[in-house]
DNA sequence: ATGGTGGTAAGACCA
């Protein structure tokens, strides 16, 4: 039988000038498989020769030039499960792998939505609202599956009063407006999707994936969001083992603003 | 406090 699958989720923010600190998280973690958000970079550039000298040799990636992007990085063999656009804007903010056992990975990169949290007055805000509204219409589709899924990525929304710094002082900053949190969890509900990390660490904890590169002391302040999820089918969810953040790696050297996200989850 | 920092790519735009 196939080992334990250890998962990891991080927006990376610039695959190829973090390539260095990717293989730092893969030796620490030994990850059978990764999925990057905001790689950066568009098809033609991707470093898949870097990638595979990782470890990693079944790559599905799409990206824009410049922007969005993002990559599942497998040990295992997978085949491309699809993708698609959300929210009317043809971006690469979607991929998804299905692994030999039938298991199917999708990897979001969900807007993050300006700074103004009114549809009306924000195209960026509008959009991750279309957004989400989409994954809802869509998870109403997969919610009766029978094979094991697993949604991960930077959906840009901290939904719980533990999952920010400060509950009060966020209510009106995108991310942990009631507006995201409420559309976020009629995804999480359409899709019967189970928040495995929150399942494994207490919704009690304060928990934090991504700490703004505006602060004089990051770690210090810690006024960190928990922007980056893993999320699985019911059925699936018995089988997580373990989760957690590596925050170590946002007080690297030139880090990424993102911490990575790790679960292992048990063979069926 | 309406800035603060960082990435892309050579301007603003995005986060």
């Amino acid at each position: 039988m196939t080992d334990r699958l250890r998962l990891v989720t991080w927006n990376i923010n610039s695959l190829r000038l973090r390539m260095a600190l990717l293989g730092r998280v893969v030796e620490e973690t030994r990850a059978d498989v990764v999925c990057l958000q905001e790689t950066k970079v568009d098809d033609a550039n991707f470093p898949m020769e870097a990638v595979r000298a990782l470890g990693f040799e079944h790559v599905l990636y799409r990206g824009d030039k410049g922007y969005n992007g993002v990559a599942i990085l497998s040990k295992r063999p997978i085949e491309p499960a699809g993708h698609r656009f959300w929210g009317g804007v043809e971006d690469a903010r979607h991929i998804s792998a299905r692994l030999a056992d039938g298991m199917v990975v999708h990897n979001f990169y969900v807007p993050a939505g300006g700074d103004i949290p009114d549809p009306a007055l924000n195209v960026k805000f509008a959009h991750k609202l279309r957004f989400l509204d989409d994954l809802t219409a869509w998870g109403a589709t997969v919610a009766g599956d029978t094979t094991p899924r697993v949604m991960v990525g930077d959906l840009n929304i901290a939904p719980l009063e533990t999952d920010v710094w400060s509950h009060k002082q966020l209510l009106k900053v995108v991310s942990h407006t009631p507006v995201e949190v409420e559309k976020l969890a009629r995804v999480q509900a359409a899709g019967a999707w189970t928040d495995v990390v929150r399942q494994v660490i207490s919704p009690d904890i304060k928990l934090y994936s991504w700490w703004s590169y505006r602060a004089r002391d990051w770690a210090a302040a810690d006024r960190g969001r928990r922007l980056d999820h893993i999320w699985t089918d019911g059925g699936l969810a018995p089988r997580v083992r373990g989760a957690s953040v590596l925050k170590d790696a946002r007080g690297w050297t030139q880090p990424s603003d993102h911490a990575p996200v790790m679960v292992d989850i048990d063979p069926a």
